[in-house]
DNA sequence: ATCGATGCAAAACATTTGCATATTG
DNA sequence: CAATATGCAAATGTTTTGCATCGAT
């Protein structure tokens, strides 16, 4: 977090009351918040924010490399924010909608093979499996064997 | 093609002028064209045709299974339509913004690997790297040597 | 004091929807 | 003929922008 602010600070960056807030809001938040989610929060304690200055906090992170955006199938109007720092990938459950962030070393070797066979070079990898999550798999067999009462 | 709409039609569908038309243009179009690029084309060939009926073509493709909808990092407003049938994932070029498509076997490793991992079921993935392709990367390079004149 | 950041309102943009009319099977 | 798809216009929802003012360095 400091290491964030200065590094930002260093870019000629200022540090307001709202940046701070909204830094503040991305590292505690687990999950994938959209810009209306980190507006509601924001907004309690600090109730003259603009969602517009939500979003400009959120480019300028974005620049500068801190945070990405993306895109679930679920609602994919809205942008949702990563603040996660490494590289990491994504499973979504197709059913209830939630998200497990993973990372996979074999990824690893999808991106060296790729680049041999067509002469490229890779710089990230954006992977989103979709799937049913373990608790909903079990919800959906009970369901598929209806009760009998016998 | 022919069985495409076989099929459409036995879900109930109507196969009408316009739906024939954006699914010639689909067939055809090499690439991954954005709604108002479909509708660009088809306009040409009956000009009363409205972007709606697109939009409306696109999602009943969609919901058939026949055609995915993505976005790429260039321009993630729109979304961008993806008619290949079969699992396939994309490189993009980050300078060109061009894309490729490829087929990788080593991704159902990672899946596998996931499902035994977290205890889930895969059922797609969604996988798009980005980089430099050979092209923009040899380009880049001769930049990169400034022509001195000796 | 200067330059960058904010709040606000309005614009921009992609996509969707209600409805009367036209077309398909 | 009945049901479904279309064109049009208007609505929706998200993100961006211009501008006057404010605040950080």
């Amino acid at each position: 977090m400091k290491e964030t602010i200065d590094r930002l600070r260093s870019q000629g960056g200022r540090l307001t009351v709202q940046r701070r807030l909204i830094l503040d809001i991305l590292e505690s938040f687990s999950g994938h918040p959209t810009a209306e989610e980190i507006y509601a929060v924001a907004k309690q304690k600090y109730p003259k924010l603009h969602l517009s200055t939500v979003y400009r906090t959120i480019r300028w992170l974005e620049q500068e490399g801190r945070l990405s955006a993306r895109r679930f199938e679920e609602d994919n109007r809205q942008e949702r924010f990563d603040y996660t720092p490494s590289e990491h990938h994504h499973f979504q459950c197709s059913i209830c909608k939630d998200v497990i962030e993973f990372e996979s070393p074999l990824m690893n070797e999808v991106k060296k093979d790729f680049e041999d066979q067509k002469d490229v070079l890779v710089e990230t990898a954006s992977l989103i499996l979709y799937g049913t999550c373990k608790r909903c798999r079990q919800l959906f067999q009970q369901e598929e064997t209806p009760y009998t009462g016998k």
